[in-house]
DNA sequence: CTGAAAGCGCTTACAG
DNA sequence: CTGAAAGCGCTTACAG
């Protein structure tokens, strides 16, 4: 093996003009070889491939973005990882980017808008390729950074009217109607919204709570229990116990996620609270243990693997240029009906 | 605010030509002002940090990276997401390299050696400042790019007796013989070790619980319901099912994760299984909702933020080419017993 | 303590 | 279809 002499700075890695000259090109024949441009002899692309695959070359990922302006990098901002929600959405992203050469990067906003700022304005300094962010809940520089930069972007989780904006998601308004109106048909008639972290889809879905209690003449406003801690299986407990020390006439929680109505179902338990007899319990998201609770959680399963393909996947062709015919695409959701209700 | 004029392929980026020239100094200067190198005169570096808000310079992550042979960024490779175990690392991993300008990337590997070996190569291409890799267990290939490619690099998880490999962890043999000793103590004879994924933590574990066992004169490998399944809260009861059919005079079962404990509680719930009254149940690394319960569930609590954190400043002095004292940092880990044993 | 020159490894126009 | 020149935005030695 020959130690290639260079100048100066010798950073001992293979480069293209190494790979050009083994393959007997020029470096820039061997930069579009390698990229698959077309318009590049069929023969030439061959000798490049090979001299790079025997010589091991690794395109330098700084060095391109650097002379291309545009780095081979999306991230994603999730407000949790403890959500196994986002990480569902962030497996699916990432299966169906790497084959196409994107690195997905994942930031986490902790859902606070200063938190996203930063992390967009570090984010952007890298020239991404694209952008995957949830919802439209930002600060209007958060926004503005977004818009200037011209980067392609994509939201999730929500849908929305407006054009020009991209989006994959479901109607939270209606999952949540949906399901306030499966407990009423089952008889249910003070039913409480109990929420926690209170993110804009959390008060969507209390919304579609709402219009469905009202347009049934059901509505009470004592009867959502609203807190702003972070959501947990032991906050469902003690929020449901709350709720019973108050209301004791509530004969049906929906609990705004499933790690929420788990822990209510297993405070039932230790109480001795009659689920459904008693009180009927309903969550969301169709977590991971809700089909193994006792009794099994009837919830909404929310298409969350779907909605990460389907928004990287819009994503690739904003990036390639293209414009989708659907700006917001609609994954709808699936009521899941089990011994909870 | 007025358009400065450049020769070809204007980025519309701030340089930090522009802050130099608006500073009054010297590129060379400007960089070594904004990067807090020693042996600047105090007023060029007030002048330039003037200048750099007041224009909104955000430096080039590639052009940096490129011209120093040495990027911000710190890979953190993960086998999986969905355990909360590596949300909790990742997330501590984070917020300890964040304040110094590094900036983590996560990589999942699903238990996949290849997949890990082929993420290693995406990242080192990317000429990372740090690396961070969960446990010991990986292909040849992949150990020698990382030892070749020269960057810092710990390891998190397990401990080991190896000089010149860093890492981070508690003793997961230890953990799995102590927690086996808990349930000998109770007076529990016939003790099952049910165990899913079996990645090479897992073998620990499943080595202490022989170890102890042996060592009391109770093992029985008829007791060991090892499965390659990935880990979930399904599975568990599954697993304790099977368990009960082919060994119904199990007195205590030692799950090798909550995730399969709380799932193995819920099925016995389900069954109508007296826990701890027939059969005590038992589980590891004390993840969310196992306190919650019924009963609560005995388990080993791991300091996985602790392990995140402490990993990122033994890594951090690693960047800084400073050889830690010791090269092998044991956190413990803590039994908690609560009502199910 | 400060700076002019060169270089990091690639790609973008511009020619031919 | 192929290439010589210039440039992306920064930092590394080397001087002084």
């Amino acid at each position: 093996m020959s130690t290639t002499e260079r100048k100066r700075r010798p950073s001992g890695r293979i480069t293209l003009n190494e790979v050009a000259q083994a393959a007997g090109v020029s470096p820039i024949t061997a930069s579009r070889a390698l990229r698959g441009e077309r318009g590049v002899a069929a023969e030439l692309v061959a000798r490049v491939q090979l001299a790079a695959k025997e010589l091991g070359y690794v395109p330098d990922p700084a060095a391109r973005a650097l002379a291309s302006q545009r780095s081979a990098q999306v991230p994603v901002l999730v407000p949790l990882l403890s959500n196994a929600l986002f990480v569902d959405v962030l497996e699916a992203v990432h299966s169906t980017l790497q084959p196409h050469g994107f690195q997905t990067l994942i930031g986490v906003t902790h859902y606070d808008p200063e938190q996203e700022e930063q992390l967009l304005k570090t984010y952007l300094a890298h020239r991404p390729a694209g952008l995957l962010l949830t919802g439209f809940d930002r600060t209007e520089a958060a926004r503005q950074l977004v818009a200037k930069s011209g980067v392609p972007c994509v939201h999730l989780m929500e849908l929305t009217q407006a054009s020009g904006v991209y989006c994959v998601g479901f109607s939270q308004h209606d999952a949540g109607h949906d399901l306030t109106e499966h407990l009423v048909q089952r008889g249910r008639r003070r039913i409480a919204f109990v929420a926690a972290q209170l993110d804009p889809r959390t008060m969507q879905r209390a919304e579609g709570y709402r219009a469905c209690l009202r347009a049934h003449k059901l509505y009470d406003p004592r009867l959502e229990l609203l807190s702003p801690q972070p959501s947990s299986i032991r906050l469902g407990g003690e929020l449901l116990e709350d709720l019973l020390r108050t209301r004791p006439d509530v004969d049906a929680v929906f609990f705004c996620n499933d790690d929420l109505a788990q822990g209510g179902l297993l405070a039932a338990l230790r109480l001795g609270i009659e689920v459904p007899g008693r009180t009927a319990m309903a969550g969301f998201n169709d977590l991971s243990g809700s089909d193994q609770m006792v009794p099994p959680l009837t919830t909404v399963r929310t298409p969350r693997s779907a909605i990460g393909t389907a928004s990287a996947q819009m994503l690739l062709s904003l990036m390639r240029g293209e414009k989708p015919s659907n700006n917001s695409v609609d994954l709808g959701f699936e009521l899941t009906v089990r011994g909870s209700t």
